[in-house]
DNA sequence: TAGATTGTTAATCGATTAACAATC
DNA sequence: TAGATTGTTAATCGATTAACAATC
């Protein structure tokens, strides 16, 4: 049977149902409706029947949804129900904020290797792990079965540390850089692009204050 | 007349089509055609196009676009041809990254003020800037006419700096940290929503390799 | 059982694509 | 002028909302 094609825009209100829904489960909620979902999210709560139900009914009619088991299921589809071994490209500030964010580990992306080209910086540690030498990628990605990139080195190295990377054979990269990565469909890239975001908060400023 | 009210996925595309001007214009291409734009951004011609027909014609028929006359359009539809003063709020190793990233500086949020909380940290000084105590924050947003604050405190605290900052008059809020922002419709709240891009990317890898 | 809330279909709304007249 | 490419309308496609039967 071929899988349902889910679009983009559900796939991105994931994350966010799943986040609630641990702040749920800490504080000790067993139960939500879509309504009180809306309430957290801000989406609708039709849609967001409508997005649970691309993948399976997760509720019960009369009662709403099982905080634990949805947030189970939603683990699941977004593969955070297992441990994703990661490495860090460029021990900068960026490279060692992330490092540092507990919040990621939790979540199972576990970094197990820092890489940089700098002599200067390899060899310090870094949250408790050595930085190692650039040069080591392919070695490492492979013994240490790593598959997601978190790349934090300068725009102007960007695209040939990805293109190293892609060569290592790394899955994934995590693009933290202003550049547009050309790399092959082999490779998972996904970018935060943080200079499209302070740019629409500067539209969105200018509109309001205009 | 009321302004056309443009959609927010148009929105989040203007800060590409201009970072793609920006690259054209530093090798010296002059001209542009919606169908280079596309080849350059993947977005459609057609798309782009309707893009930017929203704000104005921009264009010329049986020639395109001219790169520097777009790119300052879009530059001002987006707020860029002015300065923007703006703050760090929280000085680890996050905002020490923004802080030191000329790109942003180069865009035009001039970074002018750096905060911090903790005693260890005021006084330092990073990127060539003194960081000042949290407790001089509403006296320093006035002074220095600070529009931004780039918020990258720990997610604990993310909400309590926030409401400080809207109490003292910021007016929008770039937020790097991994919470959920509840301040009033005053206050311009962009997430960058960190932990949401790695899950997603790790939705992708899972339906890859399943 | 009565009340609540899902799952799901249908209706609406909005965004993208296609097409081409206008015009440089 | 002939060729190119925009601006813009119309057609299509997809996403959101509304509504309610199913059912816990």
């Amino acid at each position: 049977m071929q899988k349902k094609k889910i679009s983009i825009t559900v796939i991105r209100r994931l994350p966010k149902y799943y986040r609630k829904l641990e702040d749920l489960e800490r504080i000790k909620i067993s139960r939500v409706s879509s309504q009180e979902l809306s309430d957290l999210t801000g989406f609708t709560a039709s849609q967001i029947r409508q997005d649970l139900n691309n993948f399976g009914g997760f509720g019960l009619q009369g009662y709403g949804y099982n905080v634990k088991e949805l947030k189970s299921n939603l683990g699941e589809i977004l593969g955070l129900n297992s441990v994703h071994n990661t490495c860090i490209v460029g021990a900068g500030n960026l490279g060692s904020a992330i490092a540092n964010f507990k919040g990621f580990e939790d979540a199972g992306f576990k970094i197990v290797a820092i890489l940089d080209s700098d002599k200067d910086i390899i060899g310090k540690k870094i949250s408790g792990i050595k930085v190692e030498s650039s040069d080591n990628m392919e070695k490492l990605i492979k013994d240490k079965d790593i598959e997601i990139a978190v790349l934090t080195v300068s725009k102007k190295n960007a695209q040939d540390v990805a293109e190293e990377l892609e060569e290592a054979g790394i899955k994934s990269i995590w693009n933290l850089t202003t550049a547009d990565l050309d790399v092959s469909e082999n490779v998972i890239v996904e970018d935060v692009s943080l200079k499209d975001s302070l740019f629409t908060l500067s539209y969105f400023m200018r509109e309001k204050h205009n």
